[in-house]
DNA sequence: CGCCCATTTGACAGCTTTCAAATCGCGTGG
DNA sequence: CCACGCGATTTGAAAGCTGTCAAATGGGCG
């Protein structure tokens, strides 16, 4: 899927331009942004609640995932991270991270000082604004997260939570057709929903039984588009991606 | 509470000037932004899902909250802000709102365009440190919120969300020795915490009996703040304020 | 072939919701 | 000053969604 000579930064860098259009003078500050690749395998800590790592990273190939645990040991997973997106812990102006990162699947990672990040938003404003849209894009996706946890029921939420993975998938050009990589165990998925994975499992059963879809051996495939959105209560607005258009069909 | 001649900003100022300690230059400028003030009754919308205000709000007094609804009419809660915080929609960035944000008391509000804030932002990087930090925490807010629905059970929830008011308060200088100004009805409460309002109320009565917090007619004092906090698995880290230590007093 | 992790299944408990209806508190009007 | 009315709080009973605890099954990899 990756082209083989593409600059390490080529997916973040249409990911970004996404976000505000970009011209060929800040296309060619990404490419000059210091960075070092970095391979990890699946489940390995990326940040730890606490670090201080200075760096952001942008994710080559793979998938990355937020976490957050409470004091009985409870696991919530807070966001999910694939194909060119900048993940930053914002430790240099929090003091430190306030959740986990780690790798959901085995991944390649570009380590990028956040010094450089921020010297690059100095000299060119336009790259300021596409990581500032690009943030508050994430904000808008935790939300909808939260409105799902709290306010939707189990098969709602999982529904939901395979409408946004398709979307996603779709605008970052993973996958193709209604097939995606689905990087996620069922356990994850109820870590991300709220739910037990004994009772994820029932879930995704039951919307297998329903031919809404199909979710296994490490891909999904959309079998009734526009069905499982309704499961969902799914409105892709809030991801502020164009290209679901292409799922519609 | 509040002083007679003061600047309507003044609560805004004090609580960026927590953010990042500001200068006497960054605080003029804060003073000098354009803004009017309005009122605005309890349960009033202040923005609607959709709409483009083009201005953010400073909270002089009183208090508010952003929240989304489901397909199926359930309403989730997403934020509580108080006095002295900066509320924005950024709809110039994401194109138009993608919440409701509303009164949850009568409330005093100055409203800044957004233009005047980034210019302020352009001529002063401190203020924009400042508020970039301010939005981080309120992202460290919502992340907490998610791990508090998704994986605590409703008596952590609610004894949660308890914690986290009074020190958000007690940070913003309301209320005092460990009573404050309480905005929300327990149907509210349960609507932030993905809870029913007849379970939200049962919670709250068994909070009563175990005397850890009295919370009724519009304010809350805290019991045993410790015992309240072990009941909401709750640390304060999350909230990036450094005044909690009165509380344990 | 064997091991390990993920998925699946069953039975049961229990937390939370649902649906009404009663009670309380407080501001308003008589 | 008291009665009224509305929203918020409280209560009860019953249903049901989701969690818990084990144990079995399945699939991929060395």
């Amino acid at each position: 899927m990756t082209r083989s000579a593409e600059h390490a930064l080529a997916p973040l860098i249409r990911k970004l331009d996404r976000r505000v259009k970009l011209g060929a003078v800040e296309i060619e500050a990404l490419e000059r942004l210091p960075h070092y690749i970095a391979e990890v395998d699946r489940g390995r800590f990326i940040v730890r609640e606490g670090d201080k790592p200075g760096h952001c990273m942008a994710i080559v190939e793979g998938f990355i995932y937020r976490n957050k645990i409470t004091g009985d040991g409870g696991r919530q997973i807070l966001s999910v991270h694939l194909h060119g997106d900048l993940v930053c812990a914002h430790d240099q102006l929090l003091g430190e991270a306030d959740h986990n990162i780690q790798a959901l699947t085995r991944a390649r990672l570009a380590y990028i000082p956040q010094a450089a990040l921020l010297a690059a938003f100095e000299a060119h404003p336009v790259l300021a604004r596409a990581v500032w849209r690009d943030n508050l894009i994430d904000g808008s996706v935790a939300r909808e997260w939260l409105l799902n946890v709290g306010r939707r029921n189990a098969r709602q939420r999982v529904a939901h939570m395979i409408c946004e993975m398709a979307v996603r998938s779709e605008a970052a050009g993973l996958g193709s057709g209604s097939k995606y990589v689905w990087p996620l165990t069922q356990e994850q998925i109820g870590d991300a929903s709220g739910l037990t994975s004994v009772h994820t499992n029932r879930i995704i059963q039951s919307l297998r039984r329903d031919e809404l879809v199909k979710l296994g051996r490490g891909e999904v495939r959309i079998v009734d588009w526009l069905g499982l959105q309704l499961a969902g209560d799914f409105r892709s607005s809030y991801l502020h991606e164009q290209d679901q258009a292409r799922l519609a069909a």
